[in-house]
DNA sequence: ATTCCCTCCTGCGCGC
DNA sequence: TGCGCGCAGGAGGGAA
C-alpha cells in the first residue's frame, strides 16, 4: 500500500484520537513484522502520553515525552481506530489501547515494522532509518533547484532515483509513475540530463499529485484504508499506473508497461519524452 | 560509490 | 472448480 499520501492520510485519520491521550495498554500478537520489537516496549509506552504524532518519509511517528515509535506500514499495513476488546482478525498483530480507544496495527504482508527511537540516544533524525532520507516534498526545501543540484553526475534513470529516496522521500511505484506522466517526462531519461527547468515541471508535479491524493483519501489497490476503515480514491485519477495497453487519457496512445530494477514502470511514449 | 539482486510474507488474478 | 504461477504499494543488505 502506502506511499506519502497514504502514510499522511492514516496520521490524520488517528491523529485526533490519540494526540494527548496516555497509553493504557499494548498487546502484541506476535515477536515481530520485519524485524523483532522493541524488547521493552510495553515498559516504554504503556502509562505515557502520546505527545503529538509525526511523519518522515513513509515512517509514521508518535512522540512522547522520552522518545518517539516508528512505524512503518511496509506494502500493506494499516492503522485504525477502533474500540478496544474488538475482536483480531488473522493480521491483526499490534494494539495500543488509549482510554476508550483502541489503535490497531494490521499488515498481511509483514514487511512493516515497529521501532522505538530514544531521546537519550541523539536526534530522532538521526535514527539509522531516518537519517539517509531526502528532503518531505511538502515542504519548502523541496525545490527544483534541490532536485537539479542532488542529480548531478547520477546517470540512474529518473524514475529509479525517485523512488530511491534519498532526494525526496514518500514518492513510492504509484506517484513516480504519475509524476513522471504530468511533468513529459520519460522514466527512463537519466537524472542528470533532465534541465532545471524540467526539474520545476517535474518538482511542481510531484507536489500536486502527491496533495491531491491525501485530498482523496489515498490509493486503495487492494489493502490500503484510513483510520476509520474508508477507502481512499485516488486510484480513480490514474494517468498511467497499472494501464498498460489502455489508451492515454490524454493523447489516445497507448499506456506502455516496462520493468526498471524490478519495478513496473508505466507511461505513455507520446506524452513523456 | 553505484547498481543489481535477493529477501521478508500473504493474497489475488490469471491461464490452463 | 482447482491449482500453480507470477506479481504486488517498500526497502534494507550483501555481493559485484
Amino acid at each position: 500500500m502506502p506511499e506519502l499520501p497514504e502514510v499522511e492520510v492514516t496520521r490524520l485519520g488517528i491523529h485526533p484520537y490519540i494526540e494527548g491521550r496516555k497509553v493504557t495498554g499494548l498487546i502484541l500478537r506476535r515477536d515481530g513484522l520485519r524485524w523483532p520489537f522493541p524488547a521493552n516496549l510495553q515498559q516504554l509506552i504503556v502509562g505515557q502520553t502520546v505527545v503529538s504524532t509525526g511523519r518522515r518519509g513513509k515512517y509514521l511517528l508518535l512522540h512522547f515525552s522520552h522518545g518517539s515509535l516508528l512505524i512503518h506500514l511496509g506494502m500493506s499495513g494499516n492503522l485504525r481506530i477502533m474500540p478496544p476488546h474488538t475482536p483480531a482478525q488473522k493480521h491483526d498483530h499490534v494494539d495500543i489501547v488509549l482510554g476508550d480507544q483502541m489503535l490497531r496495527l494490521t499488515d498481511p504482508r509483514r514487511f512493516g515494522a515497529v521501532l522505538w527511537h530514544d531521546h537519550a540516544d541523539g536526534a530522532l533524525e538521526e535514527h539509522l532509518l531516518l537519517r539517509k532520507l531526502g528532503v518531505e516534498p511538502l515542504s519548502d526545501r523541496f525545490t527544483d533547484d534541490l532536485m537539479f543540484q542532488q542529480t548531478r553526475q547520477r546517470s540512474a534513470p529518473i524514475k529509479q532515483v525517485l523512488l530511491a529516496g534519498d532526494v525526496v522521500v514518500g514518492v513510492g511505484n504509484i506517484y513516480a509513475c504519475e509524476s513522471l506522466f504530468r511533468a513529459g517526462i520519460n522514466p527512463k531519461i537519466a537524472a542528470d540530463r533532465i534541465s532545471r527547468k524540467r526539474y520545476q515541471v517535474l518538482s511542481v508535479a510531484i507536489r500536486q499529485i502527491l496533495a491531491e491524493a491525501i485530498k482523496q483519501g489515498g490509493s486503495t489497490l487492494k489493502d490500503f484504508v484510513g483510520a476509520d476503515g474508508k477507502t481512499g480514491y485516488f486510484q480513480q485519477s490514474y494517468f498511467v499506473y497499472d494501464r498498460a495497453g489502455e489508451a492515454c487519457r490524454v493523447c489516445q496512445g497507448t499506456i506502455r508497461h516496462i520493468t526498471q530494477g524490478q519495478r513496473s514502470s508505466f507511461y505513455c511514449v507520446n506524452c513523456q519524452k
